[in-house]
DNA sequence: TTCGACACGTGAGCC
DNA sequence: TGGCTCACGTGTCGA
């Protein structure tokens, strides 16, 4: 505020220059060049020697017309534009950063909110994933049990096939001589209960 | 951008200025208060407003070293001293980031290197945890699978036993002479009851 | 008007 | 020595 109108009061020099040099007339950006340049003038008043470098990109770089932004003066040996260009770096990391952090569209701008959120995303993410290894431990261990249990139940299984078997066997061994004496009476039993088991 | 170029279109005017004032003799001592100065001076110039209340500050923090930090123009109402503040939360921020990214001590300070590590460690903990899901998945219907397989076994196991002990009762029956022949089924049921309440 | 957020150019300091 | 990263103060813009 206070700057600016001070500019205005000292921007009627330039606007004479402008005037007289520039054929773009519809430019209105002149606001900080000539802040700046008031402050390069005092700078070079006093030190002249960081002046005379200075003179040197400028002449270097020159931009006669060059409104659009990008890297018209991508010229190395310029340290402001060296400095702009790492901070347009540094922006592009925001962006990329925002972009990751939610894939939703509108990318924000504000770095502070920003770089917040990627810690509660990353703190997020980091819990998550320890979730998800325990619970994949768990199941690892769950399955483990069951196919323990599963191997069991199979040994015995076929435990079982085979006495079955080996029984089948004997049952057909036993129904044949017809000089086979039972030792006792009360082994007649599992007849009766085939009987109720296979009425039929 | 369109500043810095008009403002190098611009830049030519300061240079004369220089060519009229410059002529510095060469001082060497132009150290960053000086600077400093200087440029407060040219904005007392053009703003006496803000130039009072930062000649203010500048005497109440006296500012003799440059860089010497801290609150001592904590001062509110500066908006160089406000900047500043702001400037220090982002650097908190990134510490913050910097510490949640990686708790190994050492806290980088490079904000590319920062902001790019987060970048990287947001992705890999992105895809571990979609990893460590997928697996989750499968061990539970490696899970489901492995207990429907189980309880299959287990009625198996059931139906054979079942086969056996049967098998074991016929076996006895069988042991008894090969003329018997039971009259009828019926009569020989409360038998199998007996069997089947007392078994052993 | 004032305040926050940014971009800017620049000096400091570190390899 | 030059190129970098950063801190700084400041101008600008939008709310």
């Amino acid at each position: 505020m206070d700057q600016l109108d001070s500019f205005r009061d000292n921007s009627w020099d330039l606007i004479d220059i402008n005037s007289f040099i520039d054929e773009a007339p519809s430019d209105f950006f002149w606001n900080d060049q000539i802040q700046n340049q008031n402050q390069r003038a005092v700078a070079e008043l006093e030190a002249p020697l960081s002046s005379a470098t200075f003179q040197e990109e400028c002449i270097e770089t020159e931009c006669p017309r060059k409104r659009g932004r990008n890297e018209s003066c991508s010229k190395q040996g310029n340290k402001a534009c060296r400095e702009r260009l790492r901070r347009e770096k540094l922006n592009e990391r925001f962006s990329e950063l925002c972009s990751v952090l939610e894939p939703g569209r509108p990318v924000k701008t504000d770095k502070m909110a920003i770089l917040g959120d990627a810690i509660r995303v990353l703190n997020e993410l980091k819990t998550e994933s320890e979730e998800y290894k325990e619970i994949n431990q768990k199941l690892m261990e769950e399955i483990k049990t069951l196919k323990a249990e599963k191997n069991e139940l199979r040994e015995e299984k076929l435990a079982l096939k085979a006495d079955k078997e080996r029984m089948e066997q004997e049952l057909k061994a036993t129904a044949t001589p017809a000089s086979f004496i039972p030792p006792h009476p009360a082994a007649y039993q599992p007849a009766v209960n085939k009987m109720a088991v296979f009425p039929n």
